[in-house]
DNA sequence: AATCCGATTAAACGATTGTTTAAGATGGTG
DNA sequence: CACCATCTTAAACAATCGTTTAATCGGATT
């Protein structure tokens, strides 16, 4: 059974908002139009969440508590470093497929400089990277000797991760079917692999299991 | 010397739009706004550029053009499948790094459903993934026998090169000061080892040249 | 039955949006 | 000088923006 904490209609707004700061842009889709598609009136988007801002809040707040408490666990679980950054990329992989729409506004909202939110996004962004610095960075220097900042290797870790969300919604207009292959466990190893080993150490590769 | 084509005000809206494009957004960017920042009146944007979409198309148009064409310059050079990626990587970072803002601009706008800018869109990702399927993915399949869609292995190339250069605006704010640590030489050779021989292929790496 | 509180509504607020219009400045060409 | 195309300007257009207000609804509590 599901715990229904919040009203229905807070929900509506919140699941639509994301789908639609995804499709149109944050600063693209008007509130009334989101009232509607919601199927609210529009006073309680502003009754809710305060502000069209605060709602954005929420949206951030949501995907990256998710994201670093993903992280968290399974960086800090048992296995040699190679073990972890696998699981975390099984595990990651499809959350953010399961909340596209999620990174989707979380990406393209990054690189803007409102400062109301901008708070909100470092927040994060340390705790990812102190993550990525302790748990891949360090190790990766005593054993190699190379000297490599998180503010490096953290953004290509998660562009391998997300980048193919992102161009998704354009990637799907080029299929004449709308159809995903099957992601679940294919691709989280494809990505890992490339970061582990590279392209070439996708020898004998075949979107199987086991690394 | 150079050539100059458009008149001083059309460059000038086009400058002052790529950089407010690229920290406000699109749709969050005011046309009187943008107009007042480039010192010319609010109706030359219209004079210039027809619309407020006309001037995003010439923006999307002007960075993957570029894109594009190096791309194809390096991809269809003399060597290797791995020298003709680490040219590539040498020459495109410098390049997105050059225009961090166009950057910022066609990926922020890359996921939003404008129906009059998802065609000037996929015509380029058309061409994108093209390239990687001819140049990488085949070259592998037949070397290791493994099958990767150019719309798997695209953007994660796209995101090692690209994701830093979007979550640049933030990590700035972290350092107190304004620093980029000779992106030069150091960062296209972390990529390129990552994307060919993977973190276990950075033995001995230290920002230095060759692979 | 009376009270209370969160949820919901319609209406209006002032401000700002992108675009268009018509007039005027500018500089080279006949 | 007159002409023309290009560039520039101020003003106005209707439409939409995010937000606020005050009134009302519905159900649970006292």
């Amino acid at each position: 059974m599901d715990i229904q904490k919040d009203t229905p209609s807070k929900q509506r707004i919140l699941e639509t908002g994301v789908a639609m700061f995804a499709s149109k842009g944050f600063d693209g889709t008007g509130m009334r139009e989101l009232a509607e598609h919601a199927g609210v009136n529009l006073a309680m988007i502003n009754y809710f969440f305060g502000t069209k801002k605060g709602l954005l809040k929420v949206i951030l707040d949501t995907f990256f508590s998710q994201y670093v408490e993903i992280a968290e666990q399974e960086f800090q679980s048992e296995g040699t470093m190679d073990e972890k950054i696998q699981r975390f990329i099984r595990r990651i992989i499809p959350f953010v497929s399961d909340n596209q729409d999620y990174l989707i506004v979380v990406l393209t909202e990054l690189p803007h400089d409102d400062p109301d939110i901008i708070e909100h996004k470092l927040k994060w962004i340390k705790k990812i990277i102190s993550i990525v610095q302790n748990e891949i960075c360090e190790p990766l220097s005593e054993d190699y000797g190379c000297t490599i900042t998180p503010a490096e290797l953290g953004p290509i870790l998660l562009g391998m991760i997300a980048m193919r969300f992102l161009v998704d919604p354009l990637v799907q207009k080029l299929k004449s079917t709308g159809q995903q292959s099957e992601l679940n466990t294919h691709y989280p190893e494809l990505v890992s692999r490339i970061f582990l080993k590279g392209i070439h150490g996708l020898k004998n590769y075949s979107g199987g299991v086991g690394i």
